[in-house]
DNA sequence: CGGCACCGGCGTAAGCCGGTGCCGGTGCCTTACT
């Protein structure tokens, strides 16, 4: 897939960007991917770009950001990301890249404001959570930016709903500063995680350049288990056979610490990794990754963002993640050195239920209350903060609430705070909205985990059934994975089940969809409004539910 | 929201298997910024 519009990019454009990327940077070579993305970039486009890490993604919004005039924000969710980007700028001798966060002092802080106002800030790194004080807005919108820029642009849709609902609020952000040139940028994102980012970001007439999402290199495999002891005993038996430097992907924190210890028993360099930690201790583990050929890290999902090692052998699962999006975020971290590399999924069915339990966050119908009669009562608009302060919780929790509010339309956003969207709704309704908002989302995270359940336990191509998750036709079969290896995956060519793969259909029940996958006796289509569902085709034609559209 | 947490027997012993328990409940369970 590519543009679905042409940019008004130029052919000068690309001379630019391909001059300015070998003289700034030492780039000679510039990718398909990256100079489309630069050239939609330049002509000012809102863009998002899907693409694997390690394919040099910074770079797109490095080169236009030195020759597109005024600053560039980049919205990147660690600290240490942001320490990174800079450190990386710095030593290709890009000047001007600063951060602001907590870690560092109201003095460092001011300084990188003064450098904006200066004009001599070219980048500015910062977390979603700065961009929820008005003065960081203030400061930022006086400088003008001309390009703003979301790193790991799927944490918008993975955290924004819940943990970290700052990110929801980044395209009220980006209108405030007068809706500068978006672009986001993002490893791993099926369609509807996509559309979500899109939404959320409220990024305009967007162009999507997604590439190389296949990574052929990287063998799947899963191994079905039935008890847990011996699962366990397995999955030490094949990370020794597999070859380390390789990754363990647990549930829990305990877990870490069972398989790493485990593992050395056996002689193995383990070690355990989860965000309960010592930040010393992230760091030491982070560092051994790095430097150890040897070298196994068992970890929870806080593992892995930012770290590139290229050659892993292996990422091995004890249990399924809570999306495809999510594994496929985690293997991909196996073989960026294009060398073969194993990913091998251990499921027992009765491991999906902490991804369950994870996706299925309660709505808090009382802080909901609260908050909405906070707005409502309050005489003009009134800010996140305030009513955090009144009612006595975290901004955190309040902000969430909003969200709710807000996507169920009782209330209104504002540089000034939240209003009331029309004075004739009662709050008891409104609030029943938002908590209807609520359990639409976790009704649709829950079908998530079934495509998780889905990949797992099918015996048809596991790259076919990945990359149809991620909206790409891979023409045959793989040849590198279980299914293939054992001669259960079937013919493609064989299948016409009346509807095609991707296109728009329509059910009685559960509305509009696109259909994701289709199988001898059985088609999954992912409906908007009520997640993915697998529909066997015999109660389709006999009920005609559903329809072309 | 959902299921687990254990224990005795075998027999060289250790770790593993398989069956019982029945109780009464409650806690546990990932991700990061500020």
């Amino acid at each position: 897939m590519s543009a679905n519009k042409t940019g008004a990019a130029t052919t000068g454009d690309l001379e630019r960007l391909r001059e300015a990327a070998a003289r700034l940077f030492g780039w000679e070579t510039l990718r398909p991917a990256q100079a489309e993305s630069m050239a939609h970039v330049m002509a000012g486009r809102d863009t998002l770009v899907v693409s694997p890490t390690g394919s040099g993604k910074s770079a797109i919004y490095q080169v236009p950001a030195v020759l597109l005039n005024g600053t560039t924000i980049v919205v990147s969710p660690l600290i240490a990301l942001q320490r990174d980007q800079v450190k990386g700028l710095i030593e290709r001798g890009a000047a001007g890249a600063h951060v602001v966060n907590s870690s560092r002092s109201a003095r460092a802080n001011s300084e990188a404001f003064e450098a904006l106002q200066s004009g001599d800030a070219e980048f500015i790194f910062l977390a979603p959570e700065q961009l929820a004080k008005d003065e960081v807005i203030a400061e930022l919108a006086e400088a003008k930016p001309s390009l703003f820029v979301v790193d790991e642009a799927h944490c918008v849709s993975s955290w924004g709903h819940d943990f970290r609902p700052d990110y929801l609020r980044l395209g009220e952000v980006i209108e405030r500063l007068g809706h500068p040139a978006v672009l986001a940028l993002t490893a791993t994102a099926s369609p509807p995680v996509r559309a979500d980012i899109v939404e959320r970001l409220g990024m305009r007439d967007p162009v999507q350049v997604v590439k190389g999402f296949d990574r052929p290199n990287i063998r799947l495999e899963v191994s079905r288990e039935v008890t847990a002891r011996e699962k366990r005993r397995e999955i030490i038996e094949r990370i020794v056979a597999l070859d380390p430097p390789g990754l363990l992907y647990v549930q829990t924190r305990a877990e870490t610490d069972e398989y790493a210890e485990a593992l050395r028993q056996v002689g193995e360099e383990a070690y355990a990794y989860h965000a309960g930690l010592a930040p010393a201790e992230r760091a030491a583990v982070h560092d051994a990754f790095l430097a150890s050929d040897r070298v196994i890290v068992v970890a929870t999902s806080a593992f892995g963002m930012g770290i590139d090692k290229p050659d892993v052998h292996f990422v091995v699962h004890a249990a399924p993640a809570e999306s495809l999006d999510s594994y496929y975020q985690q293997i991909g971290r196996a073989g960026r050195d294009g060398e073969p590399a194993t990913a091998v999924l251990y499921f027992r069915p009765e491991d999906l239920r902490l991804p369950r339990f994870f996706s299925s966050g309660t709505v808090d119908s009382e802080l909901l209350t609260g908050v909405a009669g906070a707005i409502r009562d309050a005489s003009g608009p009134i800010r996140i903060d305030d009513i955090a302060e009144a009612l006595d919780v975290t901004r955190a929790r309040v902000t969430r609430s909003a969200n709710l509010l807000q996507q169920a339309g009782a209330i209104t956003s504002g540089a000034d705070g939240l209003s009331w969207t029309d004075e004739s709704t009662d709050p008891a309704e409104a609030v029943a909205a938002a908590a209807a908002e609520a359990e639409k989302m976790r009704t649709i995270e829950l079908t998530r985990v079934e495509m998780m359940r889905g990949y797992a336990e099918t015996e048809d191509c596991r790259r076919h059934f990945l990359l149809g998750y991620f909206g790409e036709e891979l023409p045959g079969l793989c040849g590198s994975c279980d299914s293939c290896e054992d001669g259960t995956a079937t013919a493609r060519a064989g299948i016409d089940t009346g509807f095609a793969v991707q296109s728009r259909v329509r059910h009685a029940e559960w509305g509009p969809g696109i259909v994701m996958r289709e199988e001898n006796d059985r088609i999954t289509v992912l409906f908007e409004e009520v997640g993915y569902r697998t529909l066997s085709l015999k109660a389709v034609a006999a009920r005609n539910l559903l329809v072309a559209a």
